[in-house]
RNA sequence: GGGCCUGUAGCUCAGCUGGUUAGAGCACUGUGCUGAUAACGCAGGGGUCACUGGUUCGAAUCCAGUCAGGCCCA
């Protein structure tokens, strides 16, 4: 609906949408859509989606306001090969709350969507598609063909993710996103790269990762945790090691790789572990002192002790000497990681197959010593067991050791090993070449950008991501793969040049290679010039170009790696506006970032690329606020999986129950930053719980407004009405508390405190007023209007749905001043002026005291609608004592109690007895039990009562000796006066006179035959404005009751004719039961004049 | 193996810097109220505050350790 019409909403009904809620007899003009009490949320959230799309309403968010201020949001990019799954919703719904929030404070939020498009899971997925298992078969494939599939399939589930987006009303710009795999994305890329060159932060090294040798290629994490296998066996072999200068001295070291013994370079033990060296037959061993039981097999002599770095700086013989080393090695390290917990507490080093080796290598600058290829065969130096793959070189390296004489055990171990989830291969750790960027020579910088980032939870901040960066080590950046940003470096084929050049963009690429070269357009229908050569800046296109050494002459070529997809995504907040070649002032103006939110397992990824590419290149962080998400779990708590088929569908869910659902639930089930349990039974307690209270205030205000025919007043005068008071009061301090915690990034807060004040609007304030709104008071109506419009504009951002159906039928007609959307609107300002914080604690005072005397009419099981005479009170406070008679009006309504009293004393309301515990005081006074009992029984009683149940002890003078009783000694037994029932809490006290004379029987009687009628009314379908002519027949109390009471029952029923005696035959008759008889009545309808 | 988070009623969660008898909602039982409400009020059942030890006059809360679940990293 456009403007013109929504402001031309004033309609006639038809009697069929009447009907539909509920029955009016009058056609009139009626301001408000009429709302029926029961709501189908699912449904009614289509008609707001296409409300949004008819008229615009998200991008009318920015174009409305172009000099407003900026609030800079990144959206983490999601792959869309994979369908979206209930964790992106909470994802989204979180990002979507903060941002709305934002907009309507006034800010002009951008929201740019991305998507991740390079990488291994790509591969992988085409892989699968060709039914290739190695990368072999890729090349042959041909590299350009595989990444054209890659490039396909990246988008598969891109409507998919669009719908769910749209669907949960995730305001993110999907029509103009950055793409990591546009070639302007990657140039930006590259700009980077050249400038970390230039820092001289990018340089090529070791990296020891679980490698596959048949697939040839290493494996990420996640493809690690695919292939674990329990009870592999290994070899397990304790090897001589030949101390230098100590004859007939050996080192015990153990392995279960005797493949990487023949690349030792130094052994390793613990600095303060406990080393022995002991003699058995002629030879002399060090091994840890916790490990002799394990490790010697027969008698032994201990000759000394020693602490680990004793040993330290010894030299010893190496096993084998099959390559060249140019730097000092074959001595003992210490390093932390040595354990006692198996081995012998000396750990044989190999830098080029394990990872704790090559830290220990790089530290002491020792020598790597490649013995292995590619394919995990020995290469030929190792000339004993050249060609042969290094598993199968197990044995005959130990057979060899064995001839030699420096086996000292061997035997089998059984562990849990890695295997190539692919093709079962044992998986081989290895060092592998590869690219880094040195974040460890701008740690201090890294430490310090972060301490100006607000966390969300607070602990990451130091604890998980602080930890992190504490232990920063070089990010690994090179991949070895097809799909993915090149590295933009290239370098002279010739190894003793070795010269290398990197290239920040086409342009420098292109005069370097003196063609003309110019990006090729990302968007098929644009043109290149005519003399000028598009480049893609993927492989295998960039690997074509072959440039000439300015050193030797000779011929370079690109390095064949990739970069790190983390890194793509990282270096959004610069490559998502081309930056620099473009873009200049939108980039300067959309940096840093206000606010990100992931889930947590972001924090060493997504978070720490964004941090350190930051960092790196402008010495700022590009976010100053981060909210990390937890993760989902199952119903149970376990973690959702599709082996467990316990993964929730979020089509279902929502469908079901509907995105605000889904979307509260979200909010308020968990803190942001804690793990949360989800099904589709829990969403639905939110819609029983929350929604349906919500709708029901909502829909009884219209029908109300549209039978008094009530329109808004611009200017109402404010009521002073205690009650309407109240809930502007509670509805002020609401907006105030929700700004300030959405302020600080708190949806949780914020959402659950907007839960109670609907709680308390529904249960409190509407069914104390519903008198007031039958009656049309105009007070009332007002009260409750704003109270729900603003209402409606607090739970814009979290509920963004309901919130437009509140705010379409309460403004759209009425307020043509009021914003066409409620996301449009400006957010409320709480008027601390209205914050009556004593009046807020005395109605809190009201509703303990009335939820006491229900409590008292239970225990006296008398039902609310008998009357009774008296209710006596006493408050601790005293201030509240002099509150009281301005709310008792409020009180007494709602026990149906006629009168009250505040009583100054205890004694007014109750009678004390103080009962002496025998078995306490008896062993400890003797026979002054007996004085004791009575002192306790006479005088001021009640005085004493209260001090033992304040927990004082108090002395009591008997037959002439003074004697401490303290409160654990006594019971204290407060009782009612006679005729009294009575109800205690927390020092208050109330207690309801239940005596009853004739004149409250007779109105209670009358009350309960109204109470009949109206239900017979419900039943019997009549409209809430039908007259009726009753039919009474009962016991002489009814009769009486009727002769007092009947112009109440009249009014109350909108009885026009009451008529005691016989029914009228052709009437249903209903009935119900007195004590003092049977009662039999009848209703029909009037018709109402013109 | 390391870092971080979590563990409170059958379920989902509050319990702030230690302070009477540990709470709410849902679910269950009883009862009351009701011409907005498939709602609500009152009462009841339901707890080894994961476990062990310590600090303290006093611990769900602080400290140490253990166990379980989760995430990240090895």
């Amino acid at each position: 609906m456009d403007r013109a019409g929504r402001n031309n909403r004033l309609l006639v009904l038809s009697r069929a949408d009447v009907e539909n809620s509920h029955r009016f007899y009058i056609e009139e003009i009626i301001m408000f859509q009429p709302v029926s009490s029961r709501v189908n949320f699912a449904q009614e959230e289509e008609k707001i989606l296409a409300f949004w799309k008819e008229n615009d309403i998200f991008a009318k968010t920015t174009a409305e306001r172009p000099d407003a201020p900026r609030f800079v949001f990144y959206e983490g990019p999601p792959t869309a090969n994979g369908r979206p799954g209930i964790h992106h919703v909470l994802a989204r719904s979180f990002k979507d709350v903060i941002l709305r929030y934002w907009v309507m404070r006034g800010y002009y939020v951008l929201r740019k969507g991305g998507w991740d498009t390079h990488g291994l899971p790509v591969e992988i997925e085409v892989e699968k598609k060709l039914g290739f298992t190695n990368k072999k078969q890729i090349e042959d494939y041909g590299i350009k063909a595989f990444n054209d599939l890659c490039r396909e399939s990246v988008f598969t589930y891109v409507d998919e993710w669009k719908r769910i987006t749209d669907r949960i009303a995730f305001w993110v710009d999907m029509e103009d996103p950055y793409v990591t795999l546009h070639n302007k994305y990657v140039e930006s890329l590259w700009w980077i790269l050249k400038q970390f060159w230039d820092q001289g932060l990018l340089y090529e090294g070791y990296k020891v990762v679980p490698y596959c040798p048949r697939c040839g290629t290493p494996l990420s994490s996640h493809e690690l945790s695919l292939g674990y296998r329990e009870g592999t066996k290994d070899p397990s072999v304790t090897i001589k090691f030949a101390v230098k200068g100590e004859p007939n001295t050996y080192f015990l070291v153990w392995t279960t790789t005797p493949w990487t013994l023949p690349a030792n370079v130094a052994l390793a033990v613990g600095e303060d572990i406990d080393y022995v060296l002991v003699q058995q037959g002629g030879e002399r061993y060090y091994l840890a002192k916790a490990l002799l039981d394990s490790v010697m097999r027969d008698d032994y002599e201990l000759l000394a002790e020693m602490k680990g770095k004793a040993l330290a700086g010894k030299r010893y013989e190496p096993l084998y000497t099959f390559l060249p080393v140019s730097k000092d090695y074959a001595y003992v390290v210490t390093a932390d990681f040595v354990s006692i917990e198996e081995g012998t507490g000396i750990v044989h080093m190999a830098p080029a197959f394990g990872a704790d080796d090559m830290e220990v290598g790089k530290a002491y600058d020792l020598p790597l010593l490649m013995t292995v290829d590619a394919e995990g065969k020995f290469i030929n130096a190792i000339t004993p067991w050249k060609g042969i793959f290094v598993k199968d070189a197990d044995p005959l390296i130990e057979e060899e050791l064995e001839q030699r004489g420096l086996m000292y055990q061997k035997g089998i171990y059984e562990h849990t090993y890695p295997f190539c989830w692919r093709c079962g291969t044992p998986l081989l750790y290895y060092a592998r070449s590869t690219w880094y960027v040195a974040t460890t020579k701008k740690k201090d910088e890294l430490l310090e950008n972060n301490e100006k980032i607000n966390w969300y939870p607070q602990h990451l901040q130091h604890g998980r991501f602080g930890n992190w960066l504490e232990n920063n080590v070089d990010w690994a950046l090179g991949r070895n793969r097809y799909w993915g940003t090149p590295l933009p470096v290239w370098r002279c084929d010739d190894p003793a040049c070795d010269h290398m050049e990197a290239f920040g963009s086409v342009a420098e690429l292109a005069q370097r290679a003196g063609k003309k070269f110019v990006l090729q357009p990302d968007d098929p229908n644009e043109s290149v010039p005519a003399d000028a050569t598009p480049l893609d800046l993927h492989r295998p296109d960039v690997d074509e170009i072959v440039l000439t050494c300015p050193k030797c002459g000779g011929t370079m070529h690109r390095v064949p790696e990739l970069v790190d997809v983390w890194f793509d995504s990282g270096s959004m907040p610069v490559a998502q506006w081309h930056y620099p070649f473009e873009n200049q002032e939108m980039f300067q103006e959309q940096y840093p970032a206000d606010f990100i939110c992931e889930a947590v397992d972001q924090t060493r990824g997504w978070f720490y690329t964004l941090h350190a590419v930051s960092t790196m290149l402008f010495d700022q962080p590009s976010f100053k606020n981060v909210l990390s998400l937890g993760l989902i779990m199952a119903e149970d708590g376990s973690k959702m999986s599709k082996s467990k088929g316990n993964v929730v569908d979020p089509w279902q869910v929502v469908n079901a129950h509907g995105a605000d659902a889904v979307r509260w639930y979200m909010y308020t089930a968990s803190p942001a930053g804690q793990t949360r349990r989800f099904s589709s039974r829990l969403v639905q307690e939110v819609v029983k719980g929350f929604m349906n209270t919500l709708w029901n205030s909502y829909s009884f205000f219209i029908t109300y407004a549209n039978i008094a025919a009530w329109t808004p007043a611009a200017q109402a005068a404010p009521s002073d009405q205690l009650l309407d008071r109240w809930l502007l009061a509670e509805l002020h301090a609401l907006i105030r508390d929700v700004t300030e915690r959405m302020r600080q990034y708190d949806p949780t807060y914020s959402a659950r405190r907007i839960e109670s004040f609907v709680d308390a609007l529904s249960n409190w304030y509407v069914r104390q007023s519903r008198r007031r709104f039958w009656e049309g008071e105009p007070a009332a109506l007002q009260t409750l209007y704003t109270t729900l419009r603003t209402l409606s504009q607090l739970l814009a951002p979290f509920m963004p749905f309901t919130a437009e159906m509140l705010w379409q039928n309460l403004v759209g007609a009425v307020d043509a001043s009021g914003a066409e959307s409620v996301h449009l609107s400006d957010w409320p300002e709480a008027d601390e002026a209205l914050i009556d914080e004593a009046l807020r604690s005395d109605v809190a005072l009201v509703q303990r005291l009335v939820r006491m005397g229900h409590a008292a009419r239970q225990k006296a099981n008398i039902k609310v609608r008998q009357p009774l005479a008296e209710i006596r009170l006493f408050l601790p406070d005293e201030m509240e004592r002099e509150q009281l008679p301005h709310l008792a009006a409020q009180l007494l309504a709602e026990l149906n109690v006629k009168q009250w009293q505040v009583v100054d004393q205890l004694s007014g309301i109750v009678t004390a007895r103080i009962n002496a515990k025998p078995q306490l005081l008896g062993p400890k006074y003797g026979r002054l039990l007996g004085s004791i009992r009575k002192a306790l029984n006479s005088g001021d009683v009640m005085a004493m009562a209260v001090a033992f149940q304040a927990g004082e002890s108090i002395p009591l003078t008997l037959d002439g000796q003074t004697v401490t009783i303290n409160a654990d000694e006594v019971d204290v037994l407060l009782q009612p006066l006679p005729g009294f029932v009575m109800v205690e809490e927390a020092g208050y006290v109330v207690a309801l006179n239940v005596a009853l004379d004739d004149a409250l029987r007779r109105e209670g009687i009358a009350r309960e035959l109204v109470r009949y009628v109206q239900n017979l009314r419900k039943e019997a379908g009549f409209a809430v404005t039908d007259r009726i002519n009753l039919y009474v027949q009962g016991p002489p109390a009814l009769q009486q009751a009727l002769a007092s009471f009947g112009d109440y029952v009249q009014s109350e029923t909108l009885t026009l004719d009451l008529q005691v005696g016989a029914l009228p035959a052709d009437l249903p008759a209903a009935q119900f039961k007195l004590p003092e008889g049977e009662v039999q009545f009848a209703i029909e309808q009037r018709p109402v004049a013109g």
